[in-house]
DNA sequence: TCCATAACTTAACGACGTTAAGATGTTCGT
DNA sequence: ACGAACATCTTAACGTCGTTAAGTTATGGA
């Protein structure tokens, strides 16, 4: 009479309302996940309440409360969401990208300024701390795994290309992921020159990245770092 | 009396509190903002509630509207301390880096994430969207500006140390300082490998700026850049 | 048919941001 | 020295929010 009713599936926690047809409302999870993916884009991240997307979604204050155990559990959904279409621009622009090692990560740095730029809403709500640090939402930590994943194996194929062997990549992945990502942020928050245009912050995104990891490629990521410790 | 009173210099968001002993209390508007800063540092950015600040410095919940027209006034007045503290550490780390423009380039870049790491509290509240984006808050906007033309100066002396001569540095201190701030936000907001120390990561910081310029120098920011567009 | 239960609603609690209006101490011209 | 003007703070209230408790209605299997 309380808690999460038919979850039997607690796998994901966008959807996954195929079964039934949750007889009142279509499909109210889903219906909860669109309106406050909507209501972020309009109000921003800190504007979403629970009772205003109960509100667009035409039930009362309380009916989340069955699909989501939490206000934050909502917008991890949310945020969810964003992860996978993130996954997949990036995936996308590896399909696109050419052969060469260095244009493949170029393409991938390229791609996440635009995903960020072009769908501020999700970006913003992807990165809150709360979403990815507590071990709840188990399926967004996958999503955004599988991503990371790809950019170190991405990394790990250039370096091989530039002659290394398979020495641990991490590092290097990391800083390659921080350029993009340090950009998009720095754009969203403010205190980036506001002459910038998006597709000019992308551009530089995919340009830096190129001559960038040639330098790291090489300099960095031999025999005892010395940015171990 | 309604607004905010003696407030005939509005020069600065923080303290300026100097003439009057403010009779009641203390000096709250300081008092205000130092418990803001502590609650911050205790449960996070979004954890901060008027009400509360307001109790920690012994007054009634309506007292900060004297000293701060908004909630976010009082925040921002929090993020303009954590600016002048973050300027203090750019500045210093400039003091101690060898006279090597590439090695003042790397200081900078490590004390950034040194800064964001050895004090979340500020750095989060910094970068809150709100803070900058509006022009409220003029004082905030100058020092954050200070910085950054510190890190611009930094970098058009690199580039003609370099041999270039004054073209554009903006780009490339774009760049530069969306490494340390990637670096940052991402291990601050979760989804860096939770292996990864505060040192190591100031270390990789500093190490990566080092051959990231000597790249950018070179091949960036020459004649039509292609990012321009 | 009927009843267990899934899917929702209504109602309430405490906390919050904010404003209005009043109380209280200080300062200064006379 | 005194009282007006004023700065400083309080009490009270409004509407909104997240969350929980308890009740109501529709559904589908026995």
């Amino acid at each position: 009479m309380k808690k999460v009713p038919a979850k039997s599936t607690p796998q994901s926690v966008v959807a996954r309302s195929a079964g039934k047809p949750a007889y009142h409302h279509g499909d109210l999870r889903v219906a909860l996940v669109e309106a406050a993916a909507q209501l972020t884009a309009e109000k921003g991240a800190t504007g979403v309440s629970l009772r205003e997307v109960a509100r667009r979604a035409g039930v009362s204050q309380a009916a989340p409360y069955h699909y989501f155990t939490d206000k934050s559990a909502l917008i991890a959904a949310v945020a969810e969401e964003g992860f996978r279409l993130f996954d997949q621009s990036q995936a996308q622009s590896l399909i696109n990208a050419a052969q060469d090692p260095a244009a493949r990560l170029a393409a991938l740095g390229a791609a996440y300024v635009r995903f960020a730029l072009d769908r501020p809403h999700y970006f913003k709500v992807m990165f809150r701390p709360h979403v990815i640090e507590h071990q709840k939402y188990p399926s967004l930590v996958e999503v955004s795994r599988r991503t990371f994943e790809r950019l170190v194996e991405t990394v790990r194929a250039a370096r091989v290309a530039a002659g290394h062997d398979d020495a641990d990549p991490l590092a290097v992945a990391t800083l390659i992921w921080a350029v993009p990502h340090g950009l998009a942020t720095l754009y969203l928050d403010g205190p980036i020159a506001e002459g910038t245009t998006p597709r000019a912050l992308e551009a530089l995104a995919g340009a830096a990245t190129g001559p960038l990891i040639a330098a790291l490629l090489t300099e960095l990521g031999e025999g005892e770092p010395p940015w171990g410790i």
